[in-house]
DNA sequence: CGATGCGTTGATAACTTTCAAATTTAGTGG
DNA sequence: CCACTAAATTTGAAAGTTATCAACGCATCG
């Protein structure tokens, strides 16, 4: 059941300061792109850069840090005892990730394909925030953010297969999305691992929601939606 | 689908100031239950009292409260769109909940058996954080280990139904447990919502461990574990 | 005692996984 | 740039798991 290839370490730092300027591949606008957060990240963070499958940070390292993709895209997961894969999110251009209450790791995270990233000290933000309360609302708001996407979760996983499908549609429609057509950044197994089916039966799903011309699939990571509403009625 | 008997109101003050000493049913040792938040929610709180199936607090209200089960048993429920119920959590004398980072509650909250609470206002505990810094540690990290629980829970989901009956079990028996002795306050149901199971599928799976001999089910509430390694590896 | 709620058990249907193979896509060396 | 190999995705058939529908047993309560 082991579907991974993790070439770990191949990070290197690529530059420091990096311009305000974000060479971004998407184009929507992100958590944090365009406030205090994101601008002290650009500030102070180190830009790094991570090829494909590398790993950023393992489980049970402590939380030092905390990332912003500039652009590429980010995979959380765990491996189960079984061998299985969790994942625990996808991080797009513009995402703050990385921002633990605890003081390790839950998840490790990966670089889904070549990806830079902002790295800066939790610490700073944590003493920034203590000077500066608007920094600390964006913490806070971004912790909530990500709590509630964990109880989405939880409600996601107990649904059937083309819901479990049709919301992450949507989810991703959200974030990487120009004009109905979303951008996949992640393979049918990370897809696969995220909803907690398997590359089948995602892979049957999506070609049943095209036969019912709820979507088109013109290459296998594109997804262009053709009626939202069925989707919506799906995803509850 | 719906098999929720939710009697709303219900609930009135009994009285205030409650003496230290609980009344809870359960032996073990809670979250908060010897530490300076709970100690402050019993000087500060409010003692009310909710019959069986009554309603504490809804989705949506505001998270002006936080809670502290003093006896009895509540869970935290959500009502999906197609009418099933997600249960989010369990909680039992000792235990704090409603404890969001979110403005309004994500869920809502019954008495799962008639039940005593201590009600404290949420602000007077983040502004008595702001002078005790133990205070603080304690709400931090009450609320990572509520993380911590979702994540958990993320992982439970997406295993087998007999996986997350040995999960729920094992979890049950580290806070509601005398010596291998599971009391269980909440129906099959209330364990099927929570799992995202049906309660034939409960009902079968704890039959399937018993012929095994892994657990004993002397009456409905009441389980024994007889082999918890089993169980272990079941829970992986 | 009959009604009611809760839990268990059985039979069947629906859904998802598993195993296998075909097909498409991407990457590499010539 | 093309051919070739490896990887990813799709598709098919069978098996396994869980849900659904129905019935039964067992308590509690009026």
């Amino acid at each position: 059941m082991l579907t991974q290839t993790a070439n770990r370490g191949g990070a290197g730092v690529i530059g420091r300061f990096a311009p305000a300027k974000q060479s971004g591949s998407g184009a929507a606008t992100r958590v944090g792109e365009q406030n205090a957060l994101g601008q002290t990240m650009q500030l102070m963070g180190a830009l790094m850069s991570y090829p494909r499958n590398s790993e950023i940070f393992g489980e049970h390292e402590p939380a030092d840090y905390v990332y912003k993709v500039v652009s590429g895209a980010v995979r959380t997961y765990k491996i189960l005892n079984d061998g299985r894969r969790q994942i625990g999110g996808f991080y797009l251009p513009g995402d703050i990730f990385g921002l633990q209450l605890a003081e390790e790791h839950l998840f490790s995270a990966e670089a889904i394909s070549d990806t830079k990233v902002l790295v800066v000290k939790r610490s700073a933000l944590t003493s920034l925030a203590g000077r500066d309360a608007t920094i600390g609302r964006e913490l806070f708001s971004l912790t909530s953010r990500e709590l509630r996407r964990m109880q989405d979760r939880i409600l996601l996983l107990v649904k059937s297969a083309q819901e479990r499908v049709a919301s992450f549609l949507l989810e991703m429609a959200e974030r990487a999305c120009a004009n109905n057509a979303v951008e996949l950044p992640m393979s049918r197994q990370d897809i696969a691992d995220y909803l907690g089916l398997t590359i089948e039966t995602v892979s049957r799903t999506l070609t049943g929601l095209e036969a019912t011309a709820t979507i088109e699939v013109p290459s296998s990571r594109r997804i262009v939606l053709r009626n939202r509403s069925a989707l919506n009625r799906l995803n509850g």
